[in-house]
DNA sequence: AAGTGGTCTAGACCACGAG
DNA sequence: TCGTGGTCTAGACCACTTC
């Protein structure tokens, strides 16, 4: 009926890892395809004959490695993964900007997926300490416009970003501003006077808080990649300090580096 | 006693996540240190007045996020962190090279840590399709020579390496020795009259396969970044492909890039 | 033997989504 | 309302570690 084996009491592995191979190996073969959903916990309990925490611990396997998602009152739905973006070291090239597109954008239409944003939230407070000896502020102005924006590739989460911009730079820019014009944030902060000259960026991967689970709607098993940004004027002065967690199998970032 | 707080019945969250909240504020304030033993499940059960499931839910959040590590029959445990190996984006600058220093050494005497590299194996075989399309190598000559090794800091592996050379390259140099001698590969490839130009990295990051959770030393919780590394010489020949796995928390890797 | 985490059972009530 | 997954309880037996 299902199609699925049966679990096998004398073999080594406890039946909660059977179910999940079973489940893992119908996934793997296609019989299970993305978006599709899984036997729900009564089926699988029917099928087994099996207590209901063991088919979830089954399932609790699965998606700590992401391969399927839970939807409350819904089911479990086997996950697509999403289209890999690669990030080229240019992706802040001028040229870009210049034509009207902020970063992101112009890299999705370059790999020709949909992208889109959403969540947009901005505020202007106080800077945290890390915040100011980033962007080298004084104690005295500290203010900073505060942009959070979530990043979906083809209707799916891949990265939430945080940028701190010196309130002082963004005053009368439509930084503020929840849409912030043609070119994005870093147009605006060469319309201030700031034009931009470099930036640096670092990189590590960790596994998601549970927030970040939430936003990217990702398993506990799944790895995030974060980066943080900083970018410089032309008088080395930092002008925006962003912070992002991205689903690390949606990326895969490219650097070329001088051997000087 | 414990120093733990209670959990809220009113409180919105449920209890477990309460319990994994509490235990990851005590890690992250330093009051459980690295290496400490977390409260056994009996302990955590008699002072919050919870089932066993709802304490072993908690642990659970913890573990998803690489916080802790559990150790049947002696305990769980908070991670220690091994320290973190800043990679700047000129690591690989000939300055460090003319000093007889490999990279890595170079690297790992800026940051204070002692440095060791063990499990060096080097082969001599032909090529697979993905390694020669990444060299440009034509198929009458696709033999390269393959140096596989692990990188330790401070005595913990943080780092395995295969780099793969054009025979061509390598003939006569020492690439094929065990001991390339100072300034390592790179230094043998210059020798050969390969000035080296740039390098391309890509990044990215998952989750450890278990022949790299072995080689690694880690559990199945703590994710790895992928580095691969082509090195190009002035006539963008390329004569260096490095296929690199690091326990992801152990790195932070740090480019500079141009707005241009 | 005692203490630890790993797995399992058989129930219960709740929150969410769709009809 | 009904089916779904989310959380919780109160037990049980097992495997591993330490003494």
């Amino acid at each position: 009926m299902l199609g699925l084996g049966t679990v096998d009491r004398s073999d080594g592995r406890p039946p909660y890892r059977q179910i999940a191979g079973l489940l893992r190996e119908q996934i793997a073969l296609g019989r299970l395809a993305p978006g599709e959903k899984l036997p729900s916990e009564a089926e699988l309990i029917a099928h087994f004959g099996v207590a209901r925490m063991t088919v979830r611990q089954a399932v609790q396997e699965l998606r700590g490695e992401g391969l399927v998602v839970a939807e409350h009152g819904k089911g479990v739905f086997v996950r697509s993964a999403p289209p890999v973006r690669r990030l080229a070291s240019d992706r802040f090239a001028r040229r870009h900007r210049e034509q009207g597109k902020s970063a992101f954008l112009a890299e999705a239409e370059a790999s020709g997926h949909t992208a889109s944003v959403d969540q947009i939230r901005v505020t202007n407070e106080p800077a945290s300490a890390e915040i100011a000896r980033r962007l080298r502020l004084s104690d005295d102005d500290s203010n900073v416009v505060v942009r959070y924006r979530r990043y979906l590739a083809d209707g799916r989460p891949v990265e939430i970003a945080t940028s701190y911009i010196p309130a002082a730079i963004a005053a009368g820019t439509g930084i503020a501003e929840v849409n912030t014009g043609p070119g994005g944030i870093y147009a605006r902060i060469e319309d201030a006077g700031h034009r931009l000259a470099h930036f640096t960026e670092e990189i590590s991967a960790r596994m998601p808080t549970p927030d970040e689970r939430r936003a990217l709607e990702i398993g506990a098993g799944v790895p995030v990649m974060t980066l943080l940004r900083t970018a410089y004027d032309t008088n080395e002065v930092p002008v925006e300090f962003c912070d992002t967690v991205k689903v690390a199998h949606a990326y895969l970032l490219e650097y070329d580096v001088l051997a000087r």
